[in-house]
DNA sequence: AATTACTTGTGCAAACAATCACATAGCTGG
DNA sequence: CCAGCTATGTGATTGTTTGCACAAGTAATT
């Protein structure tokens, strides 16, 4: 299993796949069929085929794929076959609907400790639990929580020093919601949730569509 | 200008261009070359200036790209020049942060419109000034309000359903937040927000990197 | 056992995207 | 006005991703 030849685009359709699958089980669906799967997921067939085989050969000819061996098959490939620790910075707006989120949960990832630097919001508990930390127990509370993941829900101008912290704590792994392009050392990842990106993706259609 | 011919993965480039510019006419930088700006954005310096060279030729060969000259250009080639007007559809927790935020205003894109079921919210005014309409009026509001953008934080059971309604009403491009893929007719746009498939994708680099 | 119907897994070609490398053009200073 | 310097714009090249088309395997039916 050659980690280098798989491509990122492989990665992040296995997720929905396995969305996709998570949801034809609560359905009772036993198998599904590649068309089906595809159709979907917005994809092509023959891509989820690929997409599989990079893994293993997980179906039956003639027949489809069995959707729980399958969907055990994919969260083991992606690693959501354990819990994940995340720690998050900001308790803004944005921040507060993440914690709040429980989709997180059930899918494995939880916000196990949060930050902030606003005296006034230090020190007060969550309702989903958590007590507000300030920033500058990061470096001791990180190692103390075992955190896997961390969260930037900070204001631009913040989050390339929160990355900093987060990455001298030992974490490898970041989600970053704030509207700009971290710097990160050889081997360690960011992911961009970018919500202007993609407005401005439906602006560009919209406006060529136009002429 | 061939629309078909622009890799899609340019137009988001040119995002994160803009961005970055905007943010270097703050600092009063007046000239960037290619290599700053492409490190700024972490793409190869080739790649900016293939991205830009679709659309005409705006640097100066041994200089650079003017800084205020080159944003204008990029801002026009995505429609970032004029207003965007957003019917919001599900004032949940994340819906309440997105219309808190600032920064979309900023950007030329406005939420002008919100939407819900839950009776307890419907009529209610948001701090942000919006009245929150029941999603049975989203028919006509959308109409008399000229609502270019569609953005759904329903949640997902609902999501299919708002996008099918946005679509009759003549809506052409939607934001959506739910975890699923949703089924549009030919020539009308989704782009997806999906936070959890990030986060798989982290789960999968940090479960690899530890084999 | 042979036939039919069906769906996977995959070699290969085509489409798409990123990168290199250099000719080209503009600026500066003498 | 020429030489030297610099950074763009772009043809050529390399690499990656997708999709087609079919051989191979399975099940059901006769
Ligand atoms: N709200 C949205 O819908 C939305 C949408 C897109 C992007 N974003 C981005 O997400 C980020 C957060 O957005 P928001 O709306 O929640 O902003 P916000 O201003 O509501 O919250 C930011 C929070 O970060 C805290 N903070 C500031 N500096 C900090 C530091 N150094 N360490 C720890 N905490 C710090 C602040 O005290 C505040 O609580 C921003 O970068 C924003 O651009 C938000
Ligand atoms: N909160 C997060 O951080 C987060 C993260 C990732 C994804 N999401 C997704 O975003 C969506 C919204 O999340 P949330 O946390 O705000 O959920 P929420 O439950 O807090 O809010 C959903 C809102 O939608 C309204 N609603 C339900 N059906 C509707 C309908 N048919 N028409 C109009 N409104 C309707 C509800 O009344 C509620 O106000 C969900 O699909 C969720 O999975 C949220």
């Amino acid at each position: 299993m050659k980690f280098s030849k798989i491509p990122s685009a492989t990665i992040t359709r296995l997720s929905l796949y396995s969305r996709a699958l998570e949801e034809l089980l609560l359905e009772h669906v036993n198998i599904i069929a590649s068309d089906k799967l595809a159709q979907k997921c917005g994809v092509n067939p023959a891509q989820v085929r690929k997409d599989l085989a990079y893994f293993g050969e997980f179906g039956v000819r003639g027949v489809g794929y069995f959707v729980k061996e399958l969907l055990f098959e994919i969260k083991k490939i992606l690693g959501l076959n354990r819990r994940w620790r995340m720690a998050l910075v900001g308790i803004g707006n944005l921040g507060l609907a993440l914690v709040a989120h429980e989709n997180f949960v059930k899918q494995g990832y939880e916000f196990v400790a949060v930050f902030d630097v606003d005296p006034k919001k230090v020190g007060r508990r969550l309702p989903s639990g958590q007590i507000i930390h300030h920033i500058d127990e990061l470096p001791t509370v990180v190692k103390e929580k075992n955190i896997d993941i961390g969260v930037i829900a900070t204001p631009a101008s913040q989050a390339q020093a929160t990355a900093r912290l987060l990455v001298e704590a030992g974490i490898k792994a970041i989600l970053n919601f704030a509207p700009l392009q971290i710097q990160m050392p050889e081997g360690y990842i960011v992911e961009n949730v970018d919500f202007t990106v993609k407005l401005d993706n439906l602006a560009y259609h919209l406006t060529m569509e136009a002429v």
